[in-house]
DNA sequence: TGCCAGGCCCTCTTTAGGGCCTT
């Protein structure tokens, strides 16, 4: 068992990353990033940087986000910024709207300061597949419509998009409570939740919690 | 020159293919 009867297990960092493409593996960087600080249930801390990658990004990018080669211009490196959210994240559980793409990025560029997290994530977009089967389709935007959860009318903007997943990842905590007669959905079990076939999922929380 | 992500997940599956998500 990891991070057990510490304040840490109490404590997640939901985040998000523009980016200059889909491929860290492929050199795209990062332009921005957004984050919430989670505590007990309650947001106590958020980050949100430009940051200048010293590469330009295309016109698909800057419509896509609204964040202009202008705007980057003057932001601080990706080295000033990523060292700031390294502290900021700690070694803290972290959470993403399909985390296999920003935890990508994150360690792309944690590496590029010779910095490292040792905090796990969970992935809001495979859980939400799990739980909320009979929605259109599973991105943000359209999750976050269906639950009518809080937003502030921006979109593809690294901090807004953070502060929805959020809304969305404290629902999917409130609804497993409510539906399992819980007062506390631990980590892990989001993890394993991310992790077993949709038909098991009853069957999982059946087993951890009777 | 041409190409260009990666992993999950479903199904007309597992000796595979294609849609979904993220920018």
């Amino acid at each position: 068992m990891r991070k057990t009867a510490n304040r840490r297990a109490d404590t997640v960092i939901v985040l998000d990353f523009e980016t200059t493409g889909l491929s860290a593996a492929g050199g795209d960087r990062v332009i921005e990033v957004g984050a919430v600080r989670i505590e007990k249930g309650k947001v106590t801390d958020r980050f949100q940087s430009l940051m200048n990658p010293g590469i330009r990004v295309d016109t698909f990018i800057e419509d896509y986000t609204g964040i202009t080669n202008k705007m980057l211009k003057t932001a601080p490196t990706c080295k000033a910024v990523m060292t700031e959210f390294a502290d900021f994240i700690e070694d803290f559980d972290m959470v993403a709207h399909n985390a296999a793409f920003d935890s990508r990025f994150l360690a792309a560029e944690l590496r590029r300061i010779r910095r490292a997290s040792r905090g796990e994530f969970a992935c809001s977009m495979l859980i939400a597949r799990r739980m909320y089967q009979d929605v259109p389709n599973h991105k943000l935007g359209t999750l976050v419509a269906f639950h009518q959860l809080p937003t502030g009318g921006v979109f593809h903007r690294a901090l807004a998009d953070a502060e929805m997943t959020t809304q969305l990842w404290l629902k999917m905590l409130n609804d497993l409570e409510d539906d399992y007669q819980l007062t506390k959905i631990p980590f892990d079990l989001m993890q394993a939740i991310a992790r077993v076939p949709k038909s098991k999922l009853s069957q999982l929380l059946m087993d951890k919690f009777e």
